[in-house]
RNA sequence: GGCGCUAUCGUCUAAGGGUUAGGACGAAGCCCUCUCAAGGCUUAAAUACGGGUUCGAAUCCCGUUAGCGCUACCA
């Protein structure tokens, strides 16, 4: 059997990052199969549609690098959201993938629902839905649709929905392969919308309906779907369809034990985007909420190649996790660290510009090695770098002249090692450090203290990169110009 | 309320009847050191509770408690 996964995110605002570790999962098992995992718009809902979502949807995921193997193509997102901005969709041999676009099936099976018997058409209105909820609320009755219009054969030319019949003592048993065997005795669904007035079905029938369209073998999803797993499942029986494998993914949660919301942090992909985080680090952290390669295995950095080769169902957690925005940090900041000098700077330059530098690449390149084990996040850098892209820096005087500095000895100092900087023939990192230690020596002050003064007098500040290297970056002109202009601050 | 899911250090988790209950983040301390980091070493920190089953339970069963989800013409 191939498997074939789906991932299907409503357009009804930003990509939850619940949703990428689902999105992750959905890649993972189908490709540890040599399957393929495809990409469905659920836009069955108009009301809460969000103009753009589909966009803002499709680039998150593939910034993340999430990719699919099937999906929208560019017709089709054009048609339910406007042209792409690449002009690029993703496409396959059944689509479309965009269920907005599919309706006319949604209705065709609903007709043969109609026909067999299973489902049937009710003109409630929803004063007396809401009535009848009332009522059975007062008598403490299991709310729901009372099932009026069951034999009411409702005329299809009236406004109406398409209801399922609820089949009464029915006991469903799920093998779900994350939770295990689930059992309903009696199922407590009262006869759900399968087609809604405005003639797009509901969740329940299109996923059905697709998920078998689309030869889903393996349907993850977050945990809260448990409950209409029946359903689902009635459905599949229904049509005489075979059910696929379902897996019920535990939830991404909060601090608080409750499901990760603004509160908590950031929680669309975009904002982590912003903050300076790293697709593989989120990728990998998301992989380990949920999931773990087991076997006393104790390793936690793994590539997406690693993950596919060792990701399994059968190592999904049930209980939901908290997500660590400590650890993430932690493990952006070991991703960081792994990078290519000249591709960490090239990722460094968008926070750097943002934050109103102005780049000089070559002073970026020399001085990206050397700050590359001080961050976790991206705009860390902008600290630790802004004295080599501005014209005019501030000094922290007041940390320059302590435990014993007093302005006398900093100002020779400042002017000792001007001149000891200036006479520098090769001006690299040994050679700075060599004159500058022994302008350190020949004062007979210990290195240390002598380094705070030449680092603030040239950085500005007292915490910075390595400081023959960070000296070495800026340059050997702009370096003397302020040690000298120090000197005329001491005076 | 009903139905369902869940329960190991603060957090992510390992250990699928027999371990001093392991690792990681975070915390604390030490080492290294031009600041800050990184790195190395060390420490504190957990089987929710109560019953069974068993020679033996974190592990299997039942109950309690707590948390979460669903109970829409939302997904």
């Amino acid at each position: 059997m191939t498997v074939r996964t789906r991932f299907a995110p409503s357009p009804t605002g930003m990509l939850h990052i619940g949703g990428v570790r689902t999105a992750l999962f959905e890649i993972l098992l189908a490709h540890r199969h040599a399957g393929q995992a495809l990409l469905r718009i659920d836009d069955t809902d108009r009301e809460r549609l969000v103009p753009g979502a589909i966009q803002a949807l499709i680039e998150d995921l593939r910034w993340v690098g999430l990719h699919f193997d099937e999906g929208p193509t560019a017709e089709e997102i054009t048609k339910a959201d406007g042209p792409p901005k690449d002009g690029v969709g993703i496409g396959g041999p059944l689509g479309p993938y965009v269920q907005s676009l599919r309706v006319d099936r949604y209705k065709e099976i609903s007709e043969k629902l109609i026909s067999l018997g299973a489902a049937y058409r009710c003109d409630c209105t929803p004063e007396r839905l809401a009535q009848e909820r009332e009522e059975q609320t007062a008598r403490k009755e299991q709310v729901g649709y009372s099932g009026y219009c069951r034999d009411r054969n409702v005329n299809a030319s009236l406004p109406h929905v398409v209801r399922f019949r609820i089949p009464e003592e029915r006991q469903i048993i799920l093998d779900d392969k994350v939770k295990g065997e689930v059992r309903w005795e009696k199922i407590i669904l009262r006869d759900p919308v399968l087609l809604k007035t405005d003639g797009f079905p509901t969740y329940h029938l299109a996923t059905v309906v697709d998920d078998h369209d689309m030869l889903i073998s393996h349907v993850l999803r977050a945990d809260e779907w448990l409950s209409t797993a029946p359903l689902h499942l009635l459905l599949f029986e229904a049509l005489g369809w075979p059910a696929p494998i379902f897996g019920h993914l535990p939830p991404v949660l909060g601090t608080d034990g409750k499901k990760l919301s603004k509160r908590h942090g950031a929680t669309f992909l975009s904002a982590f985007r912003e903050d300076g985080y790293l697709p593989e680090a989120i990728l990998n952290f998301l992989a380990l909420i949920g999931w773990s390669p087991g076997e006393g295995e104790e390793q936690e950095i793994f590539s997406m190649a690693e993950l596919t080769q060792r990701f399994s169902l059968e190592r999904v957690n049930n209980a939901g996790g908290v997500f660590n925005y400590d650890k993430l940090k932690w493990m952006n900041g070991m991703y960081i660290r792994t990078l290519q000098p000249a591709d960490l700077a090239q990722r460094l330059k968008p926070f750097l510009a943002a934050a109103g530098l102005n780049v000089d690449d070559g002073k970026l390149e020399r001085i990206t090695p050397h700050i590359q084990q001080r961050l976790e996040l991206l705009p860390d850098a902008v600290p630790l770098v802004d004295f080599l892209f501005k014209d005019e820096i501030d000094r922290d005087m007041p940390a320059m002249l302590k435990k014993g500095m007093d302005a006398v000895k900093a100002r020779e100092l400042c002017r000792q090692c001007a001149d000891a900087l200036a006479a520098v023939q090769h001006f690299d990192e040994s050679a700075i450090e060599a004159a500058l230690r022994l302008v350190a020596e020949a004062s007979g002050a210990q290195a240390g203290p002598v380094f705070t003064v030449v680092r603030i007098a040239v950085t500005g500040k007292k915490v910075t990169p390595p400081l023959f290297e960070s000296i070495y970056s800026l340059g050997q002109e702009q370096t003397v110009a302020r040690l000298r202009q120090t000197v005329s601050l001491l005076g």
